[in-house]
DNA sequence: CTTGATCTTCCAGTAACTGGAAGCTTTATG
DNA sequence: CATAAAGCTTCCAGTTACTGGAAGATCAAG
């Protein structure tokens, strides 16, 4: 099948099929013409690639996870081990997008916010607390 | 003073200041060997930019707050719609990192992560639920 | 046979730096 | 004073994961 047909089957846009061929994620036959030619276990592979980009997961990662998936003596504890290394950079992020989230909902409430120059927001970005 | 100088005190590589010069950000004076010269004022604008770009604003946010921040003619309701645009937005990447999280950490707790191939995780990419 | 839709490759751009090379200037040392 | 080390300069490439667009080949329809 066609590229774009591969693209509405997996749900991914043609353009990035066409991406994960040139880094060797998914590879798909060629026909005489040039042209790319998925079949149905390639698009099964790109909807995974869609369902853990979805996830978080960076290209590297999904890289190992469809050799996981794809090796059926593959242990659970590796894919686990993964996921986890996963949920805690998520997690990482969580913390500091709370922290600074909390900080800027604090300086925002203290702003008055009206046609007068002085603001608690350039203040403290200016450091003079 | 020179690039190194004005690094240590404002916090910031020396690379990020050639690198705001550059863009047109903090743009200091040169002497006659071509070195950059940064004075005081330049210097406090780049602490301001250290921390505006902790709290999260893009470079381009951080022109606007550093030309209100010069513009004392400003009103603050102009810096506090920044602020809270940026806050809307740290706000729903929050809420699409804990959906994320929510879901690894239920997939997660689902895999026995042993040395058996059998794997929600994987289960769940491949979309057979 | 021509038109229009798809396909191909390749180049550039995104955000905000960071690393490194080649080369000039200044500073320190013998 | 000569020289070597340190610090400065510019410029190019790489990072992440695509995305947009141009130029050109191919295919399907009428």
């Amino acid at each position: 099948m066609n590229v774009r047909d591969a693209a509405v089957r997996s749900g991914l846009p043609a353009k990035t099929l066409r991406y994960y061929d040139d880094i060797g994620l998914v590879v798909p036959e060629r026909r005489g013409n040039g042209y790319r030619d998925y079949d149905s276990s390639a698009v099964q592979k790109l909807a995974f690639l869609k369902r853990a980009r979805q996830l978080g997961f960076s290209i590297d990662d999904c890289r190992q996870l469809l050799s996981l998936y794809e090796d059926k003596d593959r242990a659970s504890a590796d894919v686990k081990a993964l996921a986890e290394t996963h949920l805690a950079e998520i997690d990482k992020r969580l913390e500091e997008l709370e922290h600074l989230r909390d900080t800027l909902k604090h300086l925002i409430h203290a702003c008055r916010g009206d046609e007068r120059p002085d603001c608690p927001i350039l203040a403290d970005l200016s450091g003079s607390e």
